[in-house]
DNA sequence: TCGATCCTGTAG
DNA sequence: CTACAGGATCGA
């Protein structure tokens, strides 16, 4: 699921129905998804709590408690956020859900289980995610920023927009869609790209992940019959071995930090 | 800075 | 059966 435009859909997606609801309880079936604390403490801590406010940070998402507490939410590989109308009918993959006021049901979905959650002291917040970087559609995250951030790091290119320190909320597929439009190689490092380059790497960033907000929340609200991918149409991610489609090459499929790239070696240099 | 690791499901 | 998956952390 989760890079920054699906985790931005289901930000809003909650802000929507489950912000304001007060939580009757809440139950973690599966303790290694939280830490650091015993399950049992985080269950009481929020039962009789209300969600007041739902704030997204890269592709972490806080749940604000009128205890001034956060529920730090991270998804992952294949976590989802959602509510149902009855908590009764949750699905296996809950692995931590919470009964709202009404008898519906906030539910962590997670079938690897690899999401996290933790409860944190408003205070603890900034420090916990001291390392998400920038948002890329704040004021901040200007050009020469990022030029300034390129110019100290000889990371492949893939790996510096896949590291949340310098821009927050890329993953594999959009950095793989950006590094495409800006015609940037994956392995390219990227002290070594011109300033140019480098400015249309920023504005492909920001092309990319807008256009996959909206997908994302387009997607998110038509239940049907949504199969991933769809919403947004991929020009190289997982497109190994078919036509670019500027060039007609074939896309090509290399392994950077253990993760499969696609990209064009004709497009992209 | 890199590989191993956390997990389960699904595709080949 | 093995390979691989839209992520991040930890220890070497």
């Amino acid at each position: 699921m989760p890079e920054l435009p699906e985790v931005e859909a289901v930000c809003r997606k909650l802000r929507a129905e489950a912000a304001g609801s007060r939580i009757v309880q809440m139950r973690i079936e599966r303790p290694g998804i939280v830490k650091p604390f015993q399950p049992a403490v985080i269950e009481r801590a929020v039962a009789g709590r209300t969600l007041q406010a739902v704030e997204r940070r890269g592709k972490n998402i806080l749940l604000w408690l009128d205890s001034g507490e956060a529920l730090h939410v991270h998804l992952r590989m294949t976590g989802n956020l959602y509510v149902i109308p009855d908590v009764r009918f949750r699905p296996t993959a809950a692995r931590v859900w919470w009964e709202l006021e009404g008898g519906r049901g906030l539910i962590f979905e997670d079938s690897r289980a690899l999401g996290r959650i933790r409860l944190l002291q408003a205070n603890e917040v900034d420090v916990v995610l001291k390392d998400v970087g920038m948002e890329p559609f704040s004021a901040d995250f200007t050009p020469a920023y990022w030029i300034e951030q390129a110019a100290r790091s000889r990371k492949p290119a893939k790996l510096f927009l896949m590291d949340q320190r310098y821009v927050a909320g890329l993953g594999n597929i959009y950095v793989a869609e950006a590094l495409f439009r800006a015609r940037v190689h994956p392995r390219r490092p990227v002290n070594a790209l011109r300033r140019a380059r480098l400015a249309a790497l920023h504005e492909a960033i920001r092309e990319v992940l807008l256009e996959a907000v909206d997908s994302a929340v387009a997607a998110y609200n038509q239940p049907g019959r949504f199969v991933e991918g769809e919403a947004f149409s991929c020009a190289v991610y997982g497109r190994e071995g078919k036509p670019c489609v500027r060039c007609n090459c074939k896309i090509k499929r290399i392994v950077q930090g253990g993760r499969s790239t696609f990209f064009c070696s004709r497009c992209q240099r």
